[in-house]
DNA sequence: TGCCAAAACGAACGTTCGTGCTATATTACC
DNA sequence: GGTAATATAGCACGAACGTTCGTTTTGGCA
């Protein structure tokens, strides 16, 4: 939010400097790619200025610190994950069916490497827990919106009668988001592929123990293989 | 396993010099738990030898590099581990008891705070599983060994007839372990202790799911609390 | 008591880290 | 075309990193 409310100050003065903005954006690409693979206290304003063949105190000018650089990493990140699994699955109609899309779409995203280094907020909570500061809170603050995306798709579902009353939100979505990180550390400790299958019939098998008879038709049936594809990266 | 083949290579000169021994063994203990908070490279030798109040110099000499002082404090940790929470599972008949004992010790040892920084792996896994080398190697190994340990108690619970032969034992394996880490992940996160709660619900619903009517009465009962009680850390 | 290896030390090495300061290009607007 | 704002570069800093080296302390054994 304060991001956004810093970049247009003045609207006369909003393409004022198109090159500052560009470049910003050039820095912040390669930055998330790098601390998703070594994390962001890995993400060296060093490195990352010679990998895009700058000098140090010009990249460091866009930011001022590098708290700030983590922090602004930490956004771009937000907004490629937002990009590739929340508003994909939106697309789909509320209640089970974009719940299932939630799900599906975030394997696909890490099986596609989004990111080089699997989920970076997987990641980046894992780094950050035990150091308190403004990044931690932030990072904390994106994976609870994120488990509420997935508990409001629960309780759509539920209004929509697809899900049981009795199911437990909350719970629901504790269990979902384990089991995709529980896939994202096998893909990328040892490299198991199989993992988004099993994660997938975990989740799948999950949903149907509380699904109605109305919701059941609407997941994907038991002998339809892995995840759902995406075309490849670009690059 | 390197580590005990160590430990007494001259029965004679085996007390000879119990002090190095001893220091070493203080190193890593202190070292196994700075690396679960800061992490495996943030594990410095400056900050440990000062914590310590004994020299740089002379705390690396007990390891030669710091490649080495990380091996050598996985391994303590997975003495740990081993320590507190797969041998007191053991004493379980095997089976679906001893199977539940693991879900439920482990649980407890992230909650009771073995490790100041949560579970000492899943903070290794996260931080390494981008970093080719022997650490990466070896703590992919030990959780490789921590997932066969719960798939050969899936087995045996199939031997005794508790767990339907249907069940794949890879797949409860890979379940369960994802509620673990979900649980330590929204901990060490969010500081949320309900989530112990909810993983405990999640993995018994789960073999309840795949339980016979043999293997049922062998699981706590629903209304039963939170997880089980472990004596506070004696410091 | 003197010996000797293990153990711990203190100082320095060369790097790299994040972060300032200052100067030089590049661009937008009068 | 001149000027002010913006963007990037150059250089240096103090601190911390892992590591090496030579020296000093220690404690069991002859």
């Amino acid at each position: 939010m304060s991001t956004e409310a810093k970049q247009n100050v003045r609207p006369s003065a909003k393409a004022r400097r198109a090159h500052g903005e560009r470049t910003r954006q050039a820095i912040l690409e390669r930055a998330v790619d790098i601390a998703s693979e070594e994390g962001l206290e890995g993400l060296t304003i060093g490195r990352l200025s010679s990998e895009l063949s700058m000098s140090k105190s010009g990249l460091f000018a866009h930011f001022g610190s590098k708290e700030e650089l983590q922090l602004a990493t930490v956004e771009a990140a937000r907004a490629i994950f937002i990009r590739e699994v929340v508003r994909p699955a939106f697309e789909a109609p509320k209640g089970l069916p974009r719940l299932w899309r939630l799900c599906d779409d975030w394997l696909a995203y890490v099986r596609g490497e989004v990111f080089r280094g699997g989920c970076f907020f997987a990641a980046a909570a894992a780094e950050f827990d035990g150091r308190p500061g403004p990044v931690r809170d932030r990072v904390a603050e994106i994976m609870k919106e994120w488990l509420n995306v997935l508990r409001r798709s629960v309780e759509e579902a539920q209004g929509e009668g697809q899900l049981r009353q009795t199911a437990d939100p909350a719970q629901l979505a504790f269990e979902l988001n384990a089991l995709e990180m529980g896939a994202n550390w096998a893909f990328q400790l040892h490299g198991d592929r199989q993992a988004f299958a099993r994660a997938r019939a975990g989740m799948l098998a999950r949903l149907r123990l509380d699904a109605t008879p109305a919701g059941l038709p609407l997941l994907p049936s038991h002998k339809q293989g892995a995840t759902r594809r995406r075309p490849a990266k670009g690059k």
